[in-house]
DNA sequence: ATACCATGAACAG
DNA sequence: TGTTCCTGGTATC
């Protein structure tokens, strides 16, 4: 087993999380909508909180992680096979939008469902999708194949940004001032659609669309279908 | 004390 | 489409 094994690397596909140890085992986590990691200094270990699914040390500190939708054991061919089921990953070097924009093309979908397909787009929550698009100007409705090549290519290079900005601030970051009338933005504010009762921009009411069974929040005024 | 909801996804039918 | 799993914060009584 890993007891004691060196950790060599870890690796992130979509929100997938994959440890290599140094016995050529992989750990797979996906943290799915409960996981957490909770990190403790020291070395003493603390008692775990909650039903703890995996415990890494080093000398100064412990990371045990709760509720994850995926904690599994297995090798390298397991983790080919989950990324292979995977679609670009913005944050990645090797993706190939092109492989998402092919599949948005061809599917009469509503883009609000296609962006939470991991196999479109790896990485994406609903977040995201809903911020995207508001960005974008783009009703989450449209259908895939209605949004055009300049769309395509901006939704992803919108995507990359907020994911890339997500990383450096390690929370979820969607709104760019610049997007905003000036002083619309308030203290708390952190979304421009996601969560809200009304538009950050416009003030209208935000419309919430079922899509795949989540609540996808938009604004009807700026993301006419 | 209890209910409900949430940044997710697999599975049954 | 609905059910299930996983956890914790907030609302409701």
């Amino acid at each position: 087993m890993i007891d004691g094994m060196r950790l060599d690397r870890v690796e992130a596909a979509g929100k997938h999380l994959f440890y290599w140890w140094a016995n050529d085992l992989v750990s797979h986590v996906h943290l799915g909508l409960f996981g957490r990691f909770r990190l403790a200094d020291g070395r003493l270990a603390p008692d775990p909180i909650g039903a703890v699914r995996m415990r890494m040390r080093t000398r100064d500190v412990t990371i045990d992680l709760s509720g994850p939708t995926v904690c599994e054991l297995g090798n390298e061919p397991m983790r080919d096979a989950v990324v292979a089921r995977l679609g670009p990953d913005p944050l990645r070097d090797d993706a190939d939008p092109e492989r998402a924009f092919s599949r948005i093309r061809r599917s009469r979908l509503p883009i609000g469902a296609l962006l939470l397909d991991q196999r479109v787009i790896a990485g994406l929550g609903n977040v995201y999708r809903a911020e995207v698009l508001f960005v974008n100007g783009i009703s989450p409705l449209r259908p895939g194949n209605e949004c055009s090549e300049d769309e395509l290519a901006a939704i992803w290079h919108t995507t990359t940004s907020m994911l890339r900005k997500g990383v450096e601030e390690n929370r979820i970051v969607t709104i760019d001032p610049a997007l905003l009338p000036s002083g619309r933005l308030r203290r708390g504010d952190s979304t421009f659609v996601y969560h809200r009762d009304r538009c950050l921009r416009c003030g209208a009411a935000i419309q919430i669309v079922e899509l795949d069974g989540r609540a996808c929040y938009c604004c009807p005024v700026c993301q006419p279908v």
